[in-house]
DNA sequence: CGAAAGAACTTACTCCCAGTAAGTTACTCC
DNA sequence: GGAGTAACTTACTGGGAGTAAGTTCTTTCG
């Protein structure tokens, strides 16, 4: 099961292979949080125990407590590197397209793809990173925050003569959570439609509606 | 603090007053759910006890676990009472509408409504309903499901000649998402726009993407 | 009436898991 | 090689979910 770190028996090993019994902080704490985001992605946040995770990095519990604080602070940890790879994935295919028409679709083409890529991954985010209690609720708060603000952004872009900034706010909240909604619910199919078809079809039910925010 | 059922003394009171110190199952049964409901919606499914919620009702936990089997149990028993009610108020807003533009508007205004008229009893659906482990997670699902459902269904009323219905389904779930994520939004605004003006548009957005669904 | 039966209800646990105190082991730098 | 420190562990506490086994009230039937 601890493929990564076998333990090492506490009897001496033979004397001149170094063993290194301790390895240095930053390598530990990548490993610690890669075993997190993997069983947070299997069995969800509740699911897992911080035994659980020690064990299977080959580690007693209390360091992970040193490291990371909490089963939240572990978590938050764990969402926050995450967060930042789908942020990127979103915005890079937002700011290469041409106009905002390709923009938006290829936003929302990233986004679907990136969840095939990650599926695991992306579960701690979606399924599990909605709990309303704790500090992790406020992290999962904050990647919505930062989608919103981005679709908000491009709304604003695409229209500029919306003024009312309560409207914007009200569509990129759709936008977010509509897309929310469809990662999770592909996720749960089978065969879910491809990336582009999911993409395509939100794009044609919003873009005319956006189009016509301007002159209502 | 237990104000419905103050503990009766274990010394014998005095000997003429029936005192009922055992209730009928039933009235026990509904008092348990409405206590577990309201502190449900306080502190969220985590953030509650059973302990807390025997103490409001002023009975053991045992007795808890013997009527609703597990925190699950209960937890789900409120949702099913919740999700009836929420699904008649759309139902019914939706039914009495002379159209299919209309009949969206007047969902999204009930739905919306709804969250204002039972703001803490809804968080019990919406903040903390959206586990993704265990049974309770299973029946927010089913909430989901049956909206997602009448969606569709109006949508293909709406839209007869489209046939896709990986499409359909993909625009169902899109508007619950939506929705779901609005209601979050706005319970959390301290002024949220009124529930005609978010479903206003809302409707905006979607309907002409929606009408555009059959000829593509 | 009074005993039998069966509900409603409780005390007193078990187990599991988040979190912690205090100590031990390996590495490092003089 | 010894002092100092970072990495790490054992062995706990506390709290909450869930349970076994019993106790008290109420009804029913002789």
């Amino acid at each position: 099961m601890t493929s990564t770190t076998p333990p090492i028996p506490p009897g001496a090993p033979s004397g001149d292979a170094p063993v290194r019994r301790k390895r240095d902080r930053a390598a530990r704490e990548r490993e610690i949080l890669d075993a997190a985001e993997r069983i947070f992605g299997d069995h969800g946040y509740q699911g897992t125990s911080m035994d659980e995770i020690a064990a299977q990095v080959g580690v007693s519990k209390p360091l992970i407590y040193q490291y990371y604080g909490s089963k939240d602070g572990l978590f938050l940890a764990c969402l926050s590197r995450l967060r930042a790879k789908l942020l990127d994935a979103v915005s890079e295919a937002v700011l290469a397209a041409p106009d905002a028409e390709q923009a938006m679709y290829a936003g929302f083409v990233a986004w679907f793809q990136f969840l095939d890529d990650h599926p695991r991954s992306w579960s701690v985010i979606v399924d599990e990173g909605m709990l309303s209690a704790g500090p992790a609720a406020q992290a999962a708060d904050e990647v919505r925050a930062d989608f919103v603000e981005l679709i908000a952004t491009m709304v604003r872009l695409n229209a500029p003569s919306t003024t009312d900034e309560e409207e914007i706010q009200i569509v990129a909240q759709t936008i977010s959570g509509a897309t929310e909604r469809l990662a999770i619910w592909r996720t749960r199919l089978e065969l879910p439609p491809s990336p582009e078809k999911t993409a395509r079809t939100l794009q044609d039910l919003l873009w005319q509606g956006l189009a016509n925010l301007q002159q209502p």
